[in-house]
Parts: C-alpha cells; sequence; structure tokens
DNA sequence: CTATAGATAATCT
DNA sequence: GATTATCTATAGG
C-alpha cells in the first residue's frame, strides 16, 4: 500500500526535509523515481535565493506556502525543481538533484536522449528535463496533481557532504542523498 | 574514474 | 555589466 506524503509533511526546516526526502518517490504525470539526492536551503544561506529575506520576482514562491513547488531557471537554460518548506514562509527549499528512475522510463529517455539509465535524471537540471517540468508549475501545490509523492520504506540509509556547484556556503553539509546510490549526480 | 573549459541567457545590481 | 543552486565535451590518470 502507498503512503501519500501529507501536507504538514512540508512544515519543517529545510535541514530535516531534505533529509527524510531521500527514498521519497517522486512522480509527474507518468514519469519520476526515487529521490536519492537532495540539497536544503534556507534565508539563514549565504548560497539560497532567498537570503537575509531578500524578495525578487523570481523567488517569490520560496516565501509562499509549504508544500508547493519552487521551479527556476538556472543559468539561463536550465530548470531546477525545489521543494518550498518551513513554517514561518521564511524561504526555506529543498533542491530535488536527482532521481532513480522507476516510472516511464521510455517517456523520459525520448526526452533526454541516447544517456545511460543511471544518467536519466541525474542533477537538477537533466532531472526536470527527463520530467517534463517547466516553470509552468512554479507555485503549485506538491500534493496535487500532476505530482504525487509516495512516502520511503521504513529503513533508509542517507549520506551527507556538501552541495555542488556554489560559490558561497560551499562548507555546509546540506546535500543528502541515498547510501550507495550510483543515480546520483556526483558521489559523496 | 576526476578535473577543467566553454557555452549559455535569464536574473539581478 | 556581472553573476549563476548547470551541463557537456574533452583531456588526463
Amino acid at each position: 500500500m502507498d503512503h501519500a506524503i501529507p501536507p504538514h509533511y512540508f512544515e519543517r526546516d529545510a535541514l530535516t526535509v531534505a533529509h527524510d526526502l531521500v527514498g521519497v518517490t517522486l512522480l509527474l504525470h507518468d514519469t519520476g523515481g526515487v529521490i536519492v539526492e537532495a540539497e536544503a536551503y534556507d534565508h539563514t544561506d549565504p548560497a539560497s535565493h532567498c537570503f537575509a529575506g531578500r524578495r525578487t520576482p523570481r523567488n517569490a514562491s520560496m516565501f509562499g506556502p509549504p508544500g508547493h513547488a519552487y521551479v527556476y531557471r538556472s543559468y539561463g537554460v536550465h530548470w531546477c525543481l525545489n521543494f518550498v518548506c518551513g513554517r514561518d514562509r521564511s524561504g526555506h527549499a529543498v533542491l530535488i538533484r536527482a532521481l532513480q528512475p522507476v516510472m516511464g522510463i521510455e517517456i523520459m529517455q525520448q526526452r533526454r536522449g541516447a544517456v545511460p539509465e543511471r544518467r536519466l535524471c541525474a542533477g537538477p537540471g537533466n532531472l526536470t528535463q527527463a520530467l517534463g517540468i517547466t516553470g509552468e508549475l512554479d507555485g503549485k501545490p506538491l500534493t496535487a496533481p500532476p505530482f504525487k509523492l509516495v512516502a520511503r520504506p521504513s529503513h533508509v540509509e542517507v549520506v551527507s557532504g556538501t552541495r555542488i556547484g556554489l560559490t558561497r556556503g560551499v562548507d555546509s553539509p546540506w546535500r543528502f542523498g541515498l547510501a550507495k546510490s550510483r543515480f546520483v549526480s556526483r558521489p559523496f
């Protein structure tokens, strides 16, 4: 029996949610898989878009209600998917960085081109391309279609490390992954 | 396998 | 005008 993720799941700080999301299954329409890599960001974090509570048109949904998506464009090219969380709308979010493909693998392969399955959803930009995620989903609730989230198994071994691709906040170990997974964007 | 270089254009100052 | 929560190709071990 599948257990859906309840809305209050996201009413916690980004670090806690990022840790707990490892092993959760993320589905969008008929594609998706198991979250094997996620990173936490919040308003105390120099690497975050909403550091010190700074608001811009782009990051508006990061200050919106928890349990919703924050989708932004990275390097002007790639879409990146975040889960907004926190209890006080102060700017907590978790960047989904990699999935272990489970559902709709052929569809995702068509969208991504000829890449090995272990690279299909490895990296935030690759993941959104595989699932067909665009800015249209920014601000949409994660607890309603087209999203579906399924709770993880009871025993999941989670590892942590420093985040990827940053110039600030480089030492914070706010990257979480599924131990020994070969679907992560980079080894831990 | 790891490391680095270059492309790329939206976003922000 | 500068920066960037990335990606791919390429060179080297």
